[in-house]
DNA sequence: CATGAATGAGTATTCATTCAT
DNA sequence: GATGAATGAATACTCATTCAT
C-alpha cells in the first residue's frame, strides 16, 4: 500500500473515468452547499443526490472538508481562467477591460452558476488552515486581476488619479457577489442589464473630474 | 405522540430584570452566530458563554430558532430606528441625506456592531416561515428608507433622472454589507473613510450628466 | 430549516441477513416495550440489549416509532395467521371452533410470547396516524375472525340466538388479553387450564336456554 | 422547621383549603395520566392545567411519584368503599350481590370516571416499592370483595360447586376493566346494558348444571 | 402560596467516518 | 468501486427537581 509522504492517504490512479466521477460529485456538492451551506449539507445528502451510498464518497475524497476544498478550488480556478485574459489584454483600454471584466463575472455569477457565493466568505471557515490559505490566495488573485485594470486606468488617465484602487475593487466585487442573493432569472433585470448599470455608475463615479 | 416543537411553553412576565437577561443572552448569541453561523453555534456554546447551562436557555426562549429571530429582530429594529429620521429629514438635500444614511450604516456595521451580517441572507433560511416573513419585511423597510432618498433625489434633480433607483439601493447596500467581511479596525481605512469613498464614487456615479 | 423526521433515509435491500438482524432487534424491542412501555424504553436500552450502539439502530429503522410499528405489525400478523384457519374451518362446529380459537390465543399469549399486550391499547397512541390505522385494522380483523365463529354458532343453534355477538367477542378478548397481567408460568393454572375454564363458562353462558 | 422523622419532608398543616387544592390537582392529574400515561404527562402539563407553575406542585406533593400514588390511593379507596357494602350484604343472595357488584363497578368505570384504568397494571410500575405494595394491597382487597360473593354463591348452591372462584373473579374484573378501552358514551350499549350482558352470560356460565 | 431561574441527567436523532466484504 | 454495519461525538430539546425570593 503506497502512501503519499505528506498526508498518509492512498494515492489513486487518476484515470479519466475517475476524474469524471469526481467532477460529477463536486458538481452535485456545490449545488447542495450553495443551497444549504456546508454544515447544512450532509454527506448522505450528497451521496443520495449522486445515487450511491455515503461511504462511497471516501473512495474519492478523504473527507468532507477535502470535498469542499476541491469544489472551491475548481470553481475559483475556472473563474480566474476566464478573467485572466481580460485583465491582461493590453490592447483594450482599461475602461473596456473593466466593463468586460464585470460583464463576465456577473454572467458567471448569475447564469453559468449561482454557485460562487459559497466560495467566498461564509464557508471558508470550514477549510483546514492549509486549504484556507490556498483558497484565499486564489481569491486574492482574482482581486489583483481587477486591481491591475483599475491601476492601469489611473495611469492612462481613464480613471481619476486619486481614487483608492483597492477600495474600488472591493466595491465592485461586493456588488457582484451579492447579486446572487437578490437576482431572479424571471426578474426585471437581466445579467447584462445589471452589468451595464454597474459599469455606468462605477465608471462614471471613478472617472477623472 | 409528537409534541409540537417549541409551542408548549408558558410565556413569562416581562419584568425589567428578565428583559435585561434576555438582552444579554441575545448579545452573546449574536456574537457567536456571527462567528460560527447559526448551525455552527450550539446552544451549549451560547449557554457556556453566558455562564449557565444550556437547559436554562429554555427559560428565556422557546427554541434556538426563536433566539435567532429575536436577535435579528432587535438588531434590525435598532438599525432602522437610526436610519428612519435620516430618510425622513426633508430639510436636507437628498445628497446630504444619502451621505448621512451611508455614514450611519457603515458606522453601525463596523463600529457599534459587526453583527448585522447574519441578519441578512445567510441565516435567514433557518427562520420559521412566519419569522422569516417579519424579518424580510423589516429588511425591505430598510431598503425603502434608502429608496425614498434616491427617488427624492431624482425629483429634485440631484440625481440623474434615468437611474434605476432600486438598483442603486441594492448596490449601496451590497457594498456596505460586505464591508464587515474585509474591514479591519487596525487597517488603513476608517469607517469614516469608507463611507466617504462610497459617497464620492456613488454620488458622482449617479448625478445628472 | 427543519428536516422532516425520519423520512430522509435510504431503504436498504432486504437480504436474508438483514432481515434476521431486524427480527432480532424487534424481538429485543418487544421484550423491553413490554416491560417498560414505549416511552419508558430508550433506544439506548434497546441498543445495549442488542450489543451495539444506539446510532446503529438507524441503520435498520427510520425512527423509534417505526420500530414500534414493525414490532406490532409482525406480531399481530403472526397471531392472525394462526387464528384465520380456525375461523374459516367450516367442517367443525362453532363450539369446537370457538374452543380452538380461545385455546390458541391463550396459548400464544401466555407461552409463545407474553408480548401481545402492548399490541393492543396502551402503546398504540405512540404510532403515527398512518401506522395507527394499519394496526387498528389488523386488530379489528382479529375481532372479526372470532365474530365469524360466534355468528355461525347463532345460525347453527349452538349459541343462543339473542346474544350480542360483538359483545361476546369483546368479552372473550378482554379476558384473554388480561391473562398476561396475572398469569404466572409457575402458578396453579396452566394456559390449557385457563383456556378450558374460559370455554366452559362462556360456552355455557351463551348456549341456547 | 419541623421534619417528620421518616421522610425528611416538611409537615404541613392540613387545612381544609389545602386539602381542596390537593384534591383539585389530583383530579387534573388523573385525567392527564389517563390520557397520556404517567411518563407521557409532565409536571408542567399538570401545572398548566391547574393554572400555575410546575414548581408550585412541590408545595403540595413531594414528587411526581407521590402525586401518582395519592391519585391511585384516593380513587381505589373510593371504589372499594362503594363495593364493600355490596359484598357484605348478607341479606341478598350471591346472585343479586354479584349483579349489583358488577353493575356498580361498570357504572363507576364508564360514567363517574374513566379514570380507573391507570390504577391497574399499566402505571403501577412507576410507584416506589412501598407505594406499590399499598396499591396492590388495595387492588387485591377489591378482588377479595368479589371473591367473597362468588364463594358465598358456591356455598348456597347459586353457583356451580366446581367453578374456580378466583378465576371467575379475574374474568369478571378483566371484562370490566377493559370496557374503558372500547366503550363510547354515544355507542349502542349503555353501561347498564353492558353490566346486564356480563351478568347474563357469566351467571349463566357459572350456575350449577 | 407561588414563581422564575437554574440544573443535570436524559431523549431521539444526525452525522462524518471507518472497515470488512 | 461500492456498500451495509457500526460507532462516538454532537445536537436541540425535555423534564423532574431545587432554591431563593
Amino acid at each position: 500500500m503506497v502512501k503519499s509522504a505528506g498526508t498518509g492517504y492512498k494515492l489513486r490512479k487518476n484515470t479519466a473515468k475517475r476524474a469524471a466521477s469526481k467532477a460529477a460529485i463536486i458538481s452535485v456538492a456545490i449545488d447542495l452547499f450553495w443551497e444549504n451551506g456546508y454544515i447544512g449539507t450532509s454527506l448522505r445528502d450528497i451521496a443520495e443526490a449522486c445515487g450511491f451510498e455515503a461511504a462511497n464518497l471516501y473512495n474519492y475524497f478523504q473527507s468532507k472538508e477535502q470535498l469542499l476544498y476541491e469544489a472551491m478550488q475548481e470553481e475559483l480556478e475556472r473563474l480566474v481562467a476566464l478573467l485572466e485574459p481580460v485583465a491582461a489584454d493590453v490592447r483594450s483600454t482599461p475602461i473596456e477591460r473593466l466593463k468586460k471584466f464585470i460583464e463576465i463575472h456577473v454572467e458567471i455569477m448569475l447564469v453559468i452558476g449561482r454557485r460562487y457565493k459559497m466560495m467566498y466568505d461564509s464557508e471558508i471557515r470550514h477549510l483546514s488552515p492549509v486549504h484556507k490559505k490556498r483558497i484565499v490566495a486564489l481569491r486574492d488573485y482574482y482581486s489583483e486581476l481587477m486591481l491591475t485594470i483599475v491601476e492601469d486606468g489611473k495611469k492612462t488617465g481613464d480613471f481619476a488619479p486619486d481614487i483608492d484602487a483597492k477600495f474600488v475593487v472591493l466595491m465592485i466585487a461586493s456588488i457582484i457577489m451579492r447579486t446572487v442573493f437578490w437576482f431572479s432569472p424571471k426578474g426585471r433585470l437581466s445579467p447584462r442589464d445589471i452589468a451595464d448599470m454597474v459599469c455606468d455608475i462605477i465608471l462614471e463615479g471613478i472617472r477623472p473630474r
